[in-house]
DNA sequence: TCTTGACTTAGAGTAAACTCTAAGTATTAT
DNA sequence: ATAATACTTAGAGTTTACTCTAAGTCAAGA
């Protein structure tokens, strides 16, 4: 299947402007018709699918430019990338243990709130 | 204890620019002395503490003014805090599991890329 | 006395990641 | 033939959360 930039944009969830710049940035390599007209393809999808995945996990921009610039130069970069992958991994770990920690002490929060409002309104 | 403001600096891992910055956007109130020097107290700390756990879970500034200042108010406002809390909780579990998600995507790209690597350099 | 560390207001600067506008052109579907 | 959708460049604007600067004052300790 191929998408024109209108629907390729609903399917992923990001706007034709955001596309459009992650493309200038070199997120991601579109093909093109004949009159230029912008042709996602499915492979697109999947690429874009893991650079939202990185995104989730919090990686910048910047990071994913450097691992789409590697993934665009072919097997040669693999170890880069795997470093790169490996070390954001370490850091995605931190922070899920990190934001963890953090909503342990917000449920302890909401427990004694609702114990002092019960103990007030009911 | 109490602390000048750069011990508490320290102590709270926040820039002494933030901190007052902090206090001016109305998350924190802070004592003085008789010469107009902010006194930081062990109940500050605990209060910073809490403020940054809303904050690791990646509660807005906004949010995390509208909740200091429903504090500052007192018990009249513990619902309105309590419902704050809830709702937060909510969006911090399915951040959470939006995480957990792309950590294990992450995962098997690495494996990928493991396997790949390893195939070409072992 | 002089350095250190504190204070004030007011506003400027920074970085990230979009997000949009303008102004003009081209193609396709109804 | 006209509306919808696409394209371009170039740059301006937005939001969040700081982060810093300037310019001046004040008070305590060595």
């Amino acid at each position: 299947m191929t998408y024109s930039i209108g629907e390729f944009s609903k399917i992923v969830g990001l706007s034709e402007h955001t596309l459009r710049f992650y493309e200038k940035e070199g997120l991601i390599k579109v093909n093109r018709d004949d009159n230029n007209v912008r042709i996602y393809s499915d492979e697109n999808k999947l690429w874009i699918e893991s650079l939202l995945h990185l995104k989730n996990t919090g990686m910048s921009l910047k990071d994913m430019k450097r691992f789409a610039m590697w993934g665009h130069m072919g097997d040669k970069t693999m170890e880069e990338r795997l470093a790169l992958l490996k070390k954001h991994r370490k850091k995605v770990v931190e922070e899920l243990e990190k934001i963890r920690q953090s909503l342990e002490h917000l449920d302890n929060k909401i427990n004694f709130y609702e114990n002092e409002v019960g103990d007030c309104f009911s």
